[in-house]
DNA sequence: CTGTTAGCGCATTCAA
DNA sequence: TTGAATGCGCTAACAG
């Protein structure tokens, strides 16, 4: 070790007796023709002194980080699956990913985040529909770096290359549906004002899902954040009156948890007086007593297809299998918002 | 915009009319002496431009990163509020935290998030008890880097400088004294052989819980990775024969849940016939049917002790509140082990 | 096959 | 107050 500290291609050059030029290659797999014994020599030198190269050196040189950002509301649930997987598939194109949470829906931290992303020269950038106004963030990311949003609806795409979005308003008809096949006579939809786009999303879904019923079925919109969860099952059953069942759609599981909380300490029976459907299939929803109608999170063919988009946007040349999700899919896109089906998972909680 | 991209302090320094050392003098606001009007210029510049400072370039000159690392087997639950809290702490010392998750307890994916971190030359490394072998953690991170570990057991110090753990043998013995003290005539431990440490900890505190009372009294220990939910509770439901009520303390709240729900299934009443206690205070065992009696995580102590520990080892001067902090618990350190309390929040699962 | 050299974008003396 | 010069660790032509 020379100066300061770490030991660097210098040291590992001259260890090696050979030059910079040459560590660099080997260190790189080049293709240039190089004797074996000069990559011995050169990688016993690396494990003798204990080398380690600089990315930062390195992706200055390069000019390319071969990193990417991700920014998310919260490690927890489908998120943190989010992450979790997108973080291997872009390991697959020998990516790095750098996860960051906003902490909720803050604005300010989120500025931050992506701020501190562009300052790395990330390559790619991937999104939940920020809470920032999209002038910010058009400010903020301009042309220089793609970025892709999963689960936001109405990005320019002069910000925004491609969204990828589970399709909450399909799946929202659909748990209207099945509480109607399901004998309920009043049926609620208990949102979250801050869930933003997700939440309009679930109450155009609904508005559909009751169709002609709507005049003949009782149905609100009720918003958890505002009433609390007893005063959003109160004001349930208050709308209800005596049309029962109730059928209550939530924002999300854990909404849907804490609602059948309050269902036991009352002594409303679920399902036989209201009936449950969530979101997001957390693994306590099929544990829950009763279990609790959901739907899965696609996350696997949701990382897969914004990995798969940003390899190519980045130009990265995919795979026969990659190539051939994109040619699947993206013929199939509104816009630049893509839609993916949920899957209802039957339980329970709308069973008897 | 003079070359491939983005402009670079040259691009807004002859913008601006000035030397880039002057450029760089106002954006870092050092304490040289410099005229309003140039500042005035330069930031001007900076806007015009919409320049943003290459932090790699940045921290190779400045040979530090201000970056840290954090290395957790998954973002769920407590270690994703363990993330979400510490990147606040380190952020208000102006450190950036970049969160890796390790895919379960992988020892491979550990080894190349821990390898990419000391890449990036991050200023200090935070994991929770690795699951890879001491020798390559001693390899790999040696004494550059200081390293923090949060619930690990038997790190020697020369790679550990601090282990912030949680101390989860005085919650298990005060776990297994709560169900003496319910009148619980059988107590089992259900644990997972692959929480490592935690479960040893686990184990430990649970016999030293039984006391006098071990000979007496109905115990096991079960390995629920192995047996699996069902096999779990039938196991002990066969040790325990006719001595009831059985208490069965949980590695985790999520593996409670899941008993819960198989003693639903089966007609198993609880608290009555099986009391639980699981461990980690989620969201979902408040909401549970019963409730589950769980230890709360005190991540804003453990993070705030990591925090401060660890800037003050990177050579960061530390406020008062900080430094208080760490004069309280330091003292009472074991080796270089810290030990945290654990509250129980005593819920319906063990009350009748 | 191997070595020389010119950057990458920024920080930091040291002079002026 | 400001500017020119040097270095951080590495990559990538380009010679040899």
């Amino acid at each position: 070790m020379k100066r300061s500290k770490q030991p660097t291609i210098v040291d590992v050059a001259s260890e090696a007796g050979v030059s910079i030029a040459t560590v660099s290659n080997v260190l790189n797999r080049r293709k240039v023709p190089m004797s074996p014994e000069t990559i011995r020599k050169v990688e016993e030198a690396v494990v003798q002194l204990g080398y380690r190269r600089n990315v930062m050196a390195t992706n200055l040189s390069r000019r390319r980080s071969y990193e990417l950002g991700l920014i998310i509301p919260h490690f927890g649930g489908y998120y943190g699956r989010f992450a979790e997987k997108l973080e291997q598939k872009v390991h697959s194109f020998g990516y790095h990913l750098s996860v960051f949470s906003a902490a909720g829906m803050d604005p300010v931290i989120e500025k931050r985040h992506l701020e501190h992303l562009l300052q790395r020269r990330v390559d790619g950038l991937v999104s939940h529909g920020l809470a920032m106004s999209m002038q910010s963030t058009q400010q903020l990311v301009g042309e220089g770096t793609p970025l892709v949003i999963f689960n936001g609806w109405g990005w320019p795409s002069d910000i925004v290359k491609l969204a990828v979005n589970l399709d909450f308003a399909k799946a929202s008809t659909e748990a209207v549906q099945h509480f109607l096949a399901g004998g309920c006579r009043s049926i609620i939809y208990a949102g979250r004002r801050k869930g933003m786009g997700a939440n309009e999303q679930r109450i155009q879904g609904f508005m559909e899902g009751l169709g002609d019923k709507a005049k003949s079925t009782v149905h609100a919109l009720l918003d958890a954040g505002e009433l609390g969860i007893e005063g959003t099952l109160e004001e349930a059953l208050r709308i209800s009156g005596e049309q029962r069942p109730i059928g209550i759609y939530t924002f999300n599981d854990a909404l849907a948890l804490e609602l059948l909380a309050v269902c036991h300490e009352r002594g409303i029976r679920v399902p036989e007086d209201v009936q449950l459907i969530g979101m997001d299939n957390e693994l306590f929803s099929k544990s829950s007593f009763p279990s609790i109608t959901s739907f899965d999170m696609p996350v696997e063919l949701q990382t897969r297809l914004v990995a798969a988009f940003l390899m190519r946007q980045i130009g990265e040349d995919l795979d026969e299998e990659n190539t051939q999700l994109l040619d699947e899919y993206l013929p199939h896109i509104h816009g630049h918002e893509l839609f993916i089906d949920l899957e209802m998972i039957v339980r329970k909680s709308t069973t008897t």
